[in-house]
Parts: C-alpha cells; sequence; structure tokens
DNA sequence: TATGCGGCCTCAAGTAGCTTGAGGTGCAAG
DNA sequence: CTTGCACCTCAAGCTACTTGAGGCCGCATA
C-alpha cells in the first residue's frame, strides 16, 4: 500500500469537495501539489493533515487569513502561546459577534411583539412591522 | 422648500452610502430614480422613507431577498400575518446561527483549555491545539 | 475669463470563499 | 473500440457591496 493518494480520496479523507482543495493551493493555503506523471495532484498523509486542520479551521469560522496564521505559527520555532493567543482572539471576536445577533433578535422580537398586539390579521400596508423597521 | 433631493442626501438621511443606493436600484429593490434635468437621481420623502426600510432590515441581518419579499408582501393586498411571519423566520434563522457560533466557541473553549493546561509556553510545534483542531 | 472644487454620472473591477460549468486528457473495464 | 470515471485548466457565478477611473455640470473665487 502506498501512502500517495489521489485528490479525490484526499477530499474524502479530509471532508471537503475536490475543488475547495484545488481553491486552497491557488490561494497559497496548501504548498503545490506533488504532481503523478500524468499531472495528477498526490498527497502523502502529512498533506492529508494539514487539509483536515485547515477545514476544521474554517468550519469554526475563522477567515483564510486566520488559518494562515495558525499555521505560520506553527511552523515557525515559537511558543504555544502564540497560538493559544490567536484562538483566543478568534473567540473574542465569536462573542462579539454572538452579542450582535442576540442583540438584533431582541429588537426583532420588540417588533414581532408589537404586531401580535396592535395589528395581527390587519392589512400588510398599514402593519406596525413596517414603521418599526424603518426607524433610524 | 422642495421635497426633492439628490442622492448625496438621501444616502445621508438613510444613513448609507451613495454607491449603495444606486447599487440598490440596480438590482431591483428600489425603482429606477427620478433624474433632474441634469440627469441626477431626484428622491422624494417616500424614497427616502422605503431606502431606510432597506438599510434597516439588512442591519437586522436579513438578506436582499428577505427584504424584497418583505416589500413585496406589504405592497400587495395581502395580510399582516404575512409580514409577521417572515419576519419570525428571519428570526428563526438569526437564533439557529446563534446556537451554531455558541457551539463553536464551547468546542474551541475547550481547546484553549487543554493547551492551558498541558502546553502552555512550550513549543508551538508540538502544541496541543493544533492536534485537537484537527480532529475529524 | 479662467480655474478649481464638489457632487453627480457610468462602467469595470476588486473583496471572501468557494461552486459550477465548459471543454479536454488518461486509464481501465467490457 | 468505446464507455465511463477521475482528473486537468480556465472562466464565470454567487452576495452585497466598495473602490477606482474617467468625465460632466454648475458655482465661487482670483
Amino acid at each position: 500500500m502506498t501512502r500517495e493518494m489521489m485528490i479525490g480520496d484526499a477530499a474524502k479523507a479530509a471532508g471537503c469537495s475536490v475543488p475547495t482543495i484545488r481553491y486552497y493551493e491557488s490561494v497559497g493555503l496548501l504548498a503545490e501539489a506533488a504532481r503523478t506523471a500524468a499531472g495528477h495532484r498526490s498527497y502523502r498523509r502529512q498533506d492529508v493533515e494539514r487539509l483536515t486542520l485547515i477545514r476544521r479551521c474554517r468550519d469554526f469560522g475563522m477567515s483564510i487569513n486566520q488559518v494562515k496564521t495558525l499555521i505560520a505559527i506553527r511552523e515557525s520555532p515559537s511558543s504555544c502561546d502564540n497560538a493559544l493567543e490567536a484562538v483566543t482572539l478568534h473567540r473574542e471576536q465569536l462573542n462579539a459577534r454572538i452579542a450582535d445577533l442576540k442583540a438584533l433578535d431582541r429588537a426583532l422580537a420588540l417588533i414581532v411583539a408589537r404586531c401580535e398586539a396592535d395589528c395581527a390579521g390587519g392589512a400588510s400596508s398599514c402593519c406596525t412591522i413596517y414603521d418599526d423597521l424603518a426607524v433610524a
């Protein structure tokens, strides 16, 4: 059993699509893959591990650039604290985003409540929802 | 005092940028604006109200298509319940998104905790963060 | 009168992170 | 020999705008 695999199997192993792998290569997140005689990309175990790391970071909502940074930290002779810091910063952004979305939902809840109390079932042309939404 | 205003003032009044207004027009969210003799777009009070409604809906995280739907409901002889339903659906999507982000944050919190306990300050090349992130 | 400035105009391209499609090659099985 | 699959490249499409190039119009100032 060789350890080399083609792009389709690498995609299955890492849980992403084939064009996504080519895209990651094109933006420099993945080094240019080795090629077989036929010109097909060939991947080894460590390539698939890296791909899995990238895909998981993306699942966690990190941007391509954040993932690039994290990988660069790992590959430089730096301290673990740097990776910790990058992930912690990402958590902060995540929590800020959550707070924003919650505030939006609370505002929408008020608007919905007023419509239900004052005009539900009436004509949409005079529904309070539109007035409430348009408050600058 | 005329009630007509040019695009710059409309943008200020509605709280969006000038190119954004032109963009909304180009995608059919706003009807084609009237023009002055010089070919400049001209807006009246009700145009600015509609623009404000659009901008607010977008602030609330609705997509262009959701806003289109909401405006279409308002302008059709339908019941207020339809608008209520559209906004309620959007709230459900919002809450699903919030739940997803919270789950991500909890997963990242565990990863951070393990790094802090086991390897913080060590070399990033053997940091548990990378292994934990790459768990498929 | 010249000239500079601000606001408007159009059209095109850039942003993120991919996906989708067109058109073509290589290899193995039937 | 032909069918079919997996691979290849390059280009365009998606969302919601922003940014930039290049140009017109009218007013105010030197």
